[in-house]
DNA sequence: GTCTATAAACGGATAGAC
DNA sequence: GTCTATCCGTTTATAGAC
């Protein structure tokens, strides 16, 4: 891997672990085996280190949705495989993390791709529900738009709950429940025939 | 309000503004109004102005959280009220903002009101949803942890989804989307008689 | 491309005067 | 109690040698 990579690579993980505040360019480098040259050289500061991490962190939180909610199956199964999915829970949503920081959000640069990702999110997810419903799998009293906002707030709240706890069982519980609340509003759940 | 009072709540606002690693002593001392001397005077230094600032939001949220949970009504009413009720969206909460800050999480007496605050809130709303079935008002195959759960990181992530799209919209549409399924797990609610 | 030298400002405090 | 002086390390670079 080459210089510029592994600086980018360190820099995703530093976002991930710290923040944009918390994290130093000296640190970045150190965990790339980079020097302050080499650094500098590549990229024009942090801020453009920065913005190659985010943008590769969110292409790739992107994808891997995509991956789950696009898989063939009725709607309320590809939800609930995205909630279920597997998740570093305690480390936190690399994304969703860094609405947290002032720095980033203030510069439109580096908060693009986080509004972007979760707009896209949600829309996917209001997607998926509205073909479910008009397949006929759901019920069509629920809204797809609130309910995708709902289900994308839960896993987000879920990391805040798991790190709170020190523990992903409260993100555990919380995706469950709302699947749960969800599965209540399947066609097949139904029992007013 | 003496400089001790001043620093603190400085340092509530920074905290929620800039967490802790983006909160320094000399960006609280301006705030308040005070010098160096006086700040080392009165506290031994940014953990223990920290201290004193965290503890006070925790019991702040606890309050203004019980002020709802425990009036007189129907458990789902309780809970649409926590959900419903007014907040600085845009702002994010100012304790689950905390657990995305690892110099918080790492010092036990930074992060135990925040872990003691998420416990005590999913644990009163379960409550809340407990009397709710045991009074007949709710579906009894609700169950109330995972759904407390569910009920908190939804607003919990809420405040993601504001903050990563420049607008309180996602918030209102996720905290609708969650009552809107509870809604449908009331008795009232039911039609099958 | 990468290294080392240098630097102004900030972070987080201590010490002693008033 | 509050002020000023001082301090050491870090942040975020820039400049120039190799």
């Amino acid at each position: 891997m080459s210089s510029a990579e592994r600086l980018i690579e360190s820099t995703r993980e530093l976002l991930w672990e710290r923040g944009y505040t918390g994290t130093s360019p000296r640190a970045i480098q150190q965990r790339a085996g980079a020097g302050q040259g080499s650094m500098y050289h590549h990229f024009s500061g942090k801020p453009e280190l920065a913005r190659a991490a985010i943008g590769r962190t969110a292409e790739e939180m992107r994808a891997t949705a995509e991956a789950v909610l696009s898989a063939p199956g009725p709607a309320l199964e590809r939800i609930a495989a995205y909630l279920h999915r597997e998740r570093a829970v305690l480390r936190g949503c690399p994304v969703g993390r860094l609405t947290q920081d002032p720095d980033v959000m203030a510069d439109a640069t580096l908060s693009e791709p986080v509004k972007q990702t979760f707009a896209w999110l949600v829309g996917r997810i209001a997607e998926v529900l509205r073909e479910g419903r008009d397949r006929g799998e759901l019920d069509v009293a629920l809204d797809p738009e609130s309910t995708a906002a709902t289900v994308v707030a839960v896993v987000q709240g879920g990391y805040v709950l798991a790190r709170a706890a020190g523990s992903s069982e409260p993100f555990d519980r919380a995706v469950s429940g709302v699947a749960s609340l969800l599965a209540a509003r399947g066609t097949s759940a139904r029992n007013d025939d």
